[in-house]
DNA sequence: TAGATTGTTACCGT
DNA sequence: CACGGTAACAATCT
């Protein structure tokens, strides 16, 4: 999926383009695409002939709330979905995603009242539509979590010194937003080998961990995405560490594939 | 063609 | 039980 940051790219261009328009119906071409209690009936009951006031992120979830008592939709969006509205897509290229957008792939749409429409592209279909969705099993927003925040996100109860920092990192019910790309730049830019036990990290890794995690968002967010990140280019057979040149290793960590420099990540 | 892909989650084992 | 790893989902691209 998209990560954080296109998440950020798909909530601007919802903030932008979607507000304040009235809506007048909902099509859910897959019935698969909904998730938990929503059908297209509470869809519809919840969003026709409201308009939306806010558009939140949290994490890889992205949440369009209405002016009045009615239930916010959340919009979920897999490894390959994209928001377009009116046509305009949020990102020109999304990494490993389709090159072009077909009709077939549209797994939602909302038309407003005023002819506009907001669909969500996802030929996957891993992406997923709800409402009111609940965040109470998420963890903090990485883009703004603060180092305390971070340790308690780390922490593990574990005998076992805790799971790869790479695997508690991706996981959204501990720290909200990061995904595989972005766990493989950040833990390259902080040191860190993916395969280190959250609890055998120092005071001093936490803070580094916790510097590059902010300034890599951050950063990413500026180029334009999370596939902007140094390690990106490299991240192939033969690839290799662009700060020291070593040939970078590939691993399985937390279930995905990691790349990372043996000699500076320790 | 085979293999890999920015995610989530039910299930299984320790 | 808590927790971590795995397979499945699914469609495309290289």
């Amino acid at each position: 999926m998209p990560e954080m940051i296109e998440i950020e790219y798909y909530r601007r261009l919802a903030e932008r383009t979607a507000l304040g328009r009235e809506v007048a119906k909902v099509t859910v071409v897959d019935a698969r695409y909904l998730r938990g209690r929503a059908t297209v009936r509470a869809l519809s009951s919840a969003v026709v002939g409201s308009r939306f006031v806010t558009a939140r992120r949290h994490g890889k979830l992205l949440v369009l709330e209405n002016d009045d008592e009615r239930p916010a939709l959340g919009l979920r969006f897999g490894m390959t979905g994209d928001l377009v509205v009116d046509g305009q897509v949020a990102i020109d290229h999304l990494e490993f995603g389709p090159v072009v957008h077909r009709p077939a792939w549209v797994r939602f749409r909302i038309r407003f009242v005023d002819g506009g429409r907001l669909e969500i592209h996802d030929p996957r279909r891993l992406g997923s539509a709800e409402l009111d969705p609940d965040e109470s099993h998420m963890g903090p927003d990485a883009a703004t979590v603060t180092l305390a925040e971070l340790v308690t996100a780390l922490a593990s109860r574990s005998a076992s010194g805790g799971p790869p920092v790479k695997a508690r990192l991706q996981d959204q019910a501990h720290l909200a937003g990061i995904g595989n790309l972005l766990s493989d730049e950040i833990l390259w830019r902080a040191g860190l080998a993916p395969d280190r036990r959250t609890a055998s990290l120092s005071p001093a890794d936490l803070r580094r961990l916790h510097r590059h995690l902010i300034g890599t968002i951050a950063e990413l967010t500026e180029r334009g995405g999370s596939h902007t990140g140094d390690l990106m280019a490299e991240r192939h057979p033969g690839g290799r560490c662009p700060r020291d040149r070593t040939e970078l290793r590939r691993s399985t960590v937390g279930g995905r594939t990691a790349w990372w420099c043996p000699k500076h990540q320790r």
